[in-house]
DNA sequence: CATGAATGAGCCTTCATTCAT
DNA sequence: TATGAATGAAGGCTCATTCAT
């Protein structure tokens, strides 16, 4: 009988936005932005059309949004104590995290992947701010590898990227190909070739 | 009216034809499927829509053309002689054959790349035959790099492709970024990478 | 709790349907009906959708309202003492009192003018009876007009009410277009025009 | 069988043209413009929504180019020869050709004042040249009656105005009330006050 | 062979209205 | 009384596809 309180409906909010985003984000990484229709998305979240437009203001805005926290991830696992360098001590950290979050956040990786290879559509997420942090992320990155490798910094840094990427493209898209004590393995050596041979 | 007509009459079909596809692959790849019009593709190639429907029936039939010849392409490249394995002096001329492709026809790895991260596309492209082709480059690849690696030749597998594929993609989407002699050092370190430590 | 609880409620009730009614009056007439939505006036009234809706039944309901008053409003200028006729005491006044309600009420005439314009919305809020009263203000004021004129009746009738609408609306939409001066002066100019004119 | 020449598909556009443009003249003018569906324009020409949009690329540019086919109109009839004055023999003729145009083109005079009276509706169609052409001809019109009323010119210039618009919008809104006569000496009366009693 | 007018299903979005709290 | 989350019916618009010429 009472009215819900100002708290109750933030709650609401919160959850109910939550749901939204995670239910897009797994079309869109399923299926690919264009081809995810806002009624898909609605329906597998389990409300109407017009609900959805109550939390988001359009469809570009929930892919904006996602991107954002996708950038923010990326921001973290990178750079933890966001001091702009990355410390021998956080480059460890960062092949774990980096495979962990591989694991736990999938879809989030394929929509990375999907928006890195589809200028278009890349192109709607691209906020100033955004591209600023995604800009510092790649140029701590080149730092620390222009760090490693003596002979041939660039041809190093081409390799380790190469390299991440591409087992990162892999695994996310595919993980039954990949046995568990493989992927371990495949991290240990990973270390190897990117840590000590590069940087030593 | 002559017999000659005839055979003209194929020849300018098949060029049309293939000033299609090329139109189509070029704004596939770098719009994406389902952010093309068919209407953009026709307009393109100077012809009509109309027409365009008397060479292929439907826009999904031009993306499946384009696909195959994709998979042709990828055969051809791994296994020339077509006897289903990987000869050593094969492995040895893939990897200048792989960099010669990645530059020549980078529109066809763009749209590669962009259907092997969207299985929902990449399904309307999935015919018996041509996923027939492309498990059986797999199972063939596979071969080759379990021949390598005597400890360990999963993770060597996972590496292996996990360069070549990070490294194509980058290069694919971002050529700026890969100064001429980086990419012919990246190719030395990459054969040895994978022919000398691997396989001996 | 007291009795005077019960009669508070009322005058409260009362105050925030004008406070509705108002809002939706100046939304209505500076943008128009259809582009005019509900939720803008629970805005910009300060209260919520839901309580405006406990309110009038519907935005339908807003705008018969609105013009209910309209009618109301014309009829007292038109014939106080609501005898039907438009004796020349009344006739005198009618002047002043249109000039000033055109300046005070505004948007009461915005509103008029627009309904009066498109058949389409105006259907809306025609219910029999204000219909009735409209129809009955017309023929007043046809007697009055008829009486004057002796020539020719009918076209001083359409004369006299092209000139006082067509001033009306001019004044009513672009108010910034007139000098106060020359509003007087026109006033005069009109009831010269419309009465004396007119009647002798 | 054989195909269409240019020549006939810029027939068959012309003509689809106009029917459209037509059609929504009727509905804007009858509903209003947010009153009236493009799925009723299409309806009501008898074609599907989808090709009125290969002829106008959206709602408003239907609008605005009715606005512009308005706009035109008035130009021709207010300033004949465009030499930017109304000269006494433009303006003998102009209460005829203006009486003609009420009665001939009655939607486009409504379509006409529900604009002049919806300012957010209005803003759709203003376009910088159309603007100007406005813009010129109310100070065409302006330095005419300027040239009249030696005692109180911008009192007679509001008359004038008034007792036009005034009469055109009954005329056009409601021509039923109005017996051809009655219109001829109207017009006849209106001619006296306007020009003899004015300029001289 | 070639054109582009024409269709219609489906997409994104808005908004009047309802209802649980 | 009061709130705003929730619904669903349109509305504007796009686009793959068809077809008369």
């Amino acid at each position: 009988m009472s009215p819900r309180t100002a708290f109750q409906f933030q709650e609401i909010r919160q959850e109910k936005r939550k749901l939204i985003l995670d239910t897009a984000l797994e079309l869109f990484a399923e299926k690919g932005y264009h081809a995810t229709a806002i009624s898909q998305i609605a329906q597998k979240a389990g409300i109407s059309k017009g609900l959805l437009y109550n939390y988001f203001e359009s469809k570009e805005a929930l892919l904006t949004q996602l991107f954002r926290q996708l950038t923010r991830e990326v921001t973290d696992m990178l750079d933890p104590d966001h001091d702009g360098e990355i410390s021998v001590g956080e480059a460890e950290t960062f092949f774990d995290t980096l495979f962990e979050s591989l694991q736990q956040k999938r879809r989030f990786w394929k929509l990375y992947f999907q928006l890195s290879l589809q200028p278009a559509v890349f192109e709607l997420v691209s906020r100033p701010q955004t591209l600023g942090t995604i800009r510092k992320n790649q140029e701590t990155m080149m730092r620390f590898f222009s760090r490693c490798g003596q002979k041939d910094p660039v041809t190093n840094l081409l390799l380790a990227t190469s390299v991440m990427k591409g087992f990162a493209m892999q695994y996310v898209f595919a993980p039954e190909l990949f046995p568990p004590d493989a992927v371990e393995n495949f991290k240990k050596q990973l270390k190897e070739l990117l840590l000590n041979t590069a940087i030593r």
